[in-house]
DNA sequence: TTTGGTGCAAAATATTTGCATCGTG
DNA sequence: CACGATGCAAATATTTTGCACCAAA
């Protein structure tokens, strides 16, 4: 998906596109992949002499996670964000280090379900953690 | 486990017997299979009289968890903490309205770990969150 | 023109750290 | 009695909120 379908499906679900969600769905199209922190979000900006208020990334960035255009995870009690490749969800590799995810292919609950049938499940997380190829080699 | 149990692994790992250590350990112990955030620990031990200063409890919380007699994960960004209840890891149900959870007895790695030769993996989470049996009545 | 979005400032919440003191082993 | 552990206070980090103003549709 790129830059404009993200921008159509906001509005198509009744969000307004302003200049600030632009400029966070930008970014996040062009670091697919990558898990992003308000922080680094907040350090692009400022290089990029542009900018938005930390507020207003919170909220854009809590927006777009409920309406499924961004998923979000936490390392070290921070709230990294990544783009959603696609409708449905994806697990993910993620190295620790630089913050590449990988998708895994695999999602685990079809062989749990059964196990849970007095529960009402409503969500799951599956992620693996560890050393990308380039920096398993830098350590 | 029982209580003596992880006091004792305390001490053989050289870690010192403290009260403070033994109440976090026993409000462990008295509520298996339940995630406990600071703030709930915190409202314990004021309701019960006692007084832990919340930096020895978030001191000690994570050294329980970097020795692994506790695991944490994150819930609308609250750090919540469990007694791991045995050596090995387990995955589990978490009911999101009570804080209960349930072992998976399931591990998806030995599935994902292929498509994964390149990556150094170091860890992984897999949680299934939705309402326990009692709880999805009460909805 | 209307309603949702933004920025600012401030508050609320969560977590960490330095340091003097205390107490376990 | 030594050294790890605690409490206190303060700093730091993270996230949320109220409100006046602005701008997309």
């Amino acid at each position: 998906m790129i830059k404009e379908k993200y921008i159509t499906y906001l509005q198509e679900n009744g969000y307004k596109c302003t200049p600030q969600r632009t400029v966070l769905l930008s970014y996040f199209c062009q670091h697919k992949n990558k898990l992003i922190s308000v922080n680094t979000m907040m350090n692009y900006l400022k290089k990029d002499n542009r900018h938005i208020s930390l507020d207003t990334i919170y909220r854009n960035l809590s927006l777009f996670v409920a309406i499924g255009l961004l998923k979000s995870t936490t390392l070290n009690g921070k709230r990294l964000f990544s783009l959603k490749n696609n409708l449905d969800h994806q697990h993910m590799f993620i190295c620790t280090e630089c913050r590449t995810t990988k998708p895994l292919n695999f999602c685990p609950m079809g062989i749990v379900q059964s196990s849970l049938n007095d529960c009402s499940i409503k969500s799951h997380k599956f992620e693996v953690y560890g050393l990308c190829p380039s920096c398993s080699w830098c350590k």
